[in-house]
DNA sequence: AAAGACTTCAACCGCTCTAGG
DNA sequence: GCCTAGAGCGGTTGAAGTCTT
């Protein structure tokens, strides 16, 4: 009712901000009343949080922030808050649109061998090896777990479960682990969640999803190591606590009962 | 130089979630 | 348990800028 809309002009960016920094913005919707703006609280509560927030990071996206979209895209889907989350100074809708506008056609270009190569990491379903993958969470249905994928030297891991069935999973040995963690919880959300059966389904809710996405930045960005030791045997085998971690998780989403070996 | 096509991104829309009464 | 208001979220829109013909 007499309210403006469209671009934000100069003025009403320092009559928003300034109110904002007196009285701060407990309530949106009295806020443009009481700040003599003629919007709705609903506009101005946009214009702070996705421009006029002091630590809102301009200007274009480095290398490694977008490679971080990708990954955590993967990871978590079009979920735009969960992601601006882990990418401090940047906004939902920031990343939103450079998503739509750059990193979806990156994505898609065949000829960018640095891409497809990023890709072959990050989106199981299209990789040559989306057999093994697709298998391999079945797998963990049947108590055992498998990192699967890699053509590279295969080690195995052979599971203790509760029955007789000692099923056998395999976890590749030269995974780094931003593979591990942009790989598996990917496919592990998306592409997977119907191989398991309702019952293991029903013990995974969204709490458990928070937490795990909610691990080490430097686990998503690939900082972080956890090769495995093609010489050694299971008790020998490197891993770092962000692994042992998900093959916790594992145990208890898939009822891997235990890892005695670990 | 002009017109149309394309791209970008700030802002809006409508739905969902949550807290409080 | 129901209702309501406020806030948050993801999808969409459209104005402005840029590129192409």
């Amino acid at each position: 009712m007499g309210l403006k809309k469209g671009p934000w002009t100069e003025d009403e960016d320092m009559v928003l901000v300034s109110y904002i920094q007196r009285y701060g913005h407990g309530n949106w919707r009295a806020l443009p009343k009481q700040a003599g703006l003629l919007r709705c609280g609903k506009s101005c509560r946009l214009r702070w949080t996705n421009y006029l927030r002091p630590d809102i990071k301009r200007g274009n996206f480095s290398r490694e922030e977008e490679d971080m979209i990708i990954n955590l895209h993967e990871m978590l889907g079009n979920r735009w808050s969960a992601i601006a989350a882990r990418l401090p100074g940047r906004t939902d809708n920031e990343i939103k649109n450079v998503w739509h506008t750059h990193l979806k056609k990156r994505l898609q270009k065949p000829a960018d061998h640095s891409v497809q190569e990023s890709n072959s990491k990050v989106r199981p379903a299209e990789s040559k090896t989306a057999q093994v993958e697709s298998k391999s969470i079945k797998l963990i249905h049947q108590n055992s777990v498998e990192f699967a994928s890699n053509p590279t030297v295969m080690q195995t891991i052979p599971i203790q479960s509760s029955s007789e069935d000692n099923s056998t999973g395999s976890i590749s040995s030269n995974w780094s682990s931003s593979e591990i963690s942009g790989y598996d919880m990917g496919y592990l959300r998306n592409e997977s969640m119907e191989s398991l059966s309702q019952e293991h389904m029903a013990t995974i809710d969204d709490s458990f999803w928070n937490e795990a996405f909610s691990m080490d930045l430097a686990l998503v960005r690939g900082d972080a190591s956890c090769n495995f030791d093609e010489q050694s045997d299971l008790n020998s085998l490197v891993y770092d606590e962000d692994v042992e971690f998900w093959l916790r998780t594992f145990t208890e989403v898939g009822e891997l009962h235990d890892f005695p070996e670990l």
